[in-house]
DNA sequence: AGGTTATACTAAACTTGTTGAATATGTCAA
DNA sequence: TTGACATATTCAACAAGTTTAGTATAACCT
């Protein structure tokens, strides 16, 4: 499983507490991979009992306070022996390819507002993706390695969104042709 | 959940035992939905508590019987009443980026392998779904509406695929550039 | 003063998806 | 004739992901 091994890559920087790994998988890792808090805190735990991290409790002010996990040996080894492995393409599961199958069944104007609207969420995504392809990789020549790597992700968002907004101008045309024959 | 309207798309054109709808998935879903024969038959149990589905047991010479399933009017009303609700993206959760991201950890050649592992992989797929368009698809004006809508949906297998190919030849350069400096 | 939002964690129930095994029959090729 | 492959279904266990709820503190706004 690789919700375990994101969270490892995500704490090679640094020690950070469950709730900052959320944070940080909401607005960084999005893009290709989405975990909810609890499933977040519980695969913590498990990775504590693994040996992968270690906590350590930190008291706040103001705030409660925050168990900050930091990544052991254990959890390095880990992580490096789960690169070697080959891994395989994600399963697709895709609703709205479903929909587009059952198409002949309905209406088309039934699907063409899902298509409509999922028109709409790509390009927002799209639009969100490279705008911080602008502000935080502009100049690919002064980052990092690691930023770099970073980078790489990004663009597959951005391919990944740009992908889906081509399809679905393709069978928005084609049920809007059906629509008026 | 889709698995189960997936099912029921599949058994409107006719009754089908869970074996066929396995195989089915295999060959012409399987670009966007895949699911063991476990999951469907256990699918098709609680479809059929629902009242979305029968089943009729058909002996037959030579192999075992199969238990063909119809879909029913609920069946109908529930696929349909699903196709009109909103349905969102499906998450992302691809091992292979999450290792991109962690690219700045190993040596390049680590990745470069699993890269090119992906690029052939992803090769074999595009070919496959292209070969398929020119066998089914190949002349648009005398395909039924069902065949059309279809199509699209192996033209979004075709242009994922695409999409993937063109990311690895750029991730490739990056890392194969990394290696030599 | 009360309501919303953000921070921070825990627990439990449930749904989905994966893996392995067991059972049964028939075909085809080495 | 033995072994691999295709047809056809069922059961059990486990892993992963989702949903809902509950606890607690503090900032910020109306």
């Amino acid at each position: 499983m690789a919700l375990t091994h994101t969270i490892l890559v995500t704490l090679t920087n640094k020690p950070k507490a469950g709730y900052d790994l959320w944070k940080e998988f909401e607005e960084s890792v999005s893009c290709y991979w989405k975990a909810t808090q609890q499933q977040i805190y519980r695969e913590l735990g498990k990775m504590e009992k693994e040996g992968w991290v270690t906590s350590e409790k930190i008291p706040q002010e103001g705030r409660p306070a925050k168990k900050l996990y930091s990544i052991t040996e254990a959890g390095i080894v880990e992580l490096v022996n789960w690169m070697q492995q080959p891994s395989e393409p994600t399963v697709l599961r895709e609703d709205l390819l479903v929909k587009v199958k059952a198409g002949h069944l309905v209406p088309p104007e039934m699907v063409l507002q899902e298509l409509k609207r999922r028109l709409h969420l790509h390009s927002q995504k799209l639009a969100a993706y490279q705008e911080k392809e602008q502000q935080v990789f502009a100049h690919p020549e002064k980052l990092s390695l690691q930023e770099r790597c970073l980078h790489l992700t990004l663009r597959r968002g951005i391919g990944y969104e740009t992908q889906w907004i081509a399809w679905c101008h393709e069978a928005i045309e084609f049920f809007e042709a059906t629509a008026k024959s």
